[in-house]
DNA sequence: TTGAAAACTGGCCGATCGGTCAGGATAGTG
DNA sequence: CACTATCCTGACCGATCGGCCAGTTTTCAA
């Protein structure tokens, strides 16, 4: 039994339909991305991702998977904290997370009206609503904790097309607008 | 010739594949409604659905006409305004806009990254791009033009979706959004 | 009433989708 | 070398998509 090394070519395929099933849902959108487009891309047919993932939601499980180990993991950091630091650290934190993984938010927005059909993301969407909450600073107003969640879709909506704008300038461009918005002190 | 009443089955029939149609891009989003389903939900044949309209893109089209003209009247108007005045008008008369099509905003989302493949809608696309120009101010600082879209990006994922809200809690949001983010006194 | 135009439909087409399966290539081990 | 477990694939499946067409039903004016 080895079990210091992991099966290479095992581990290399699945690596690299990942990666490629990342790029094509970052730039077309999950259902517009097909099994037959993510296996050409990855250089193997199609019944080979069907070979190492269990269906094509899996296939998205996966490329989300770091994004929301990342997301779980600053919520759970903010709530250990109290209202006004978690406010902050929340702001400043989760625009790194969105500008990080921008690539995937146009999955996220695809998926957001057809999630709940994926129990598997569950947990991410209620990661989701609990970060308005810690954004909206733990206030009982409605409207204010509305607004974090109009911030949060500007930043989304932001995120979404590429290119043209740099990681430093699309990071100005969402902290002063959150702060705006959540009338925060820069 | 009859001049005075247009043919009423005709009319009849078209409109109420219209209504079906925008109910289910609506709630459903454009790719995810097939012919058959606006046929089903209009109480007619798909083939009839592709006898009153050129392929579905031309009930997209049909569907997506009063918003257009709507949002063309309204930059229209507002480019005849000095710079002041046009972007307090745009705000106000935007948001109006958006609340009353927010049905349709799911749409707009679903097709932003393949609208430019459907020539019909490219005026409506410069239509949106001079809104953000109009709501900036007429500044030249490009932040602020980025400013809007986040607003405009923010505004169009607050009003996708329906129920929860009524017209005018969601017309306060927006108009308080906006308001803090290009920092516009109320 | 009647005949032609308008409105409508069932059935079919090619393409594409996610998914399955039996079997071929390959690699590591005794 | 031979054997076996793993990796991989072509072929195929049922379903659904947008779209097309021949032909039937309805409408309405002459």
């Amino acid at each position: 039994m080895d079990m210091a090394t992991t099966t290479p070519a095992r581990e290399r395929t699945r690596r690299e339909i990942e990666q490629q099933a990342m790029a094509l849902f970052g730039s077309r959108g999950y259902d517009a991305s097909s099994l037959q487009d993510i296996a050409t891309a990855a250089g193997c047919s199609k019944a080979t991702v069907l070979y190492h993932f269990n269906g094509k939601p899996a296939v998205l499980a996966a490329v989300l998977e770091p994004s929301r180990i990342a997301l779980n993991e600053l919520v759970a950091a903010a709530e250990e904290m109290p209202a006004a630091a978690a406010q902050e650290f929340a702001l400043t934190r989760f625009i790194d997370l969105a500008v990080e993984f921008r690539g995937l938010i146009n999955v996220l927005q695809d998926l957001l009206g057809t999630l709940d059909q994926y129990p598997e993301f569950a947990q991410l969407i209620s990661a989701g609503l609990r970060l308005t909450e810690i954004l909206a600073g733990g206030t009982d107003d409605q409207l204010e904790i509305d607004l974090a969640k109009f911030a949060i879709n500007g930043l989304l909506g932001e995120c979404r097309h590429p290119g043209e704008r740099s990681d430093a300038e699309l990071h100005t461009l969402c902290d002063t607008a959150l702060r705006r918005i959540l009338r925060l002190n820069p």
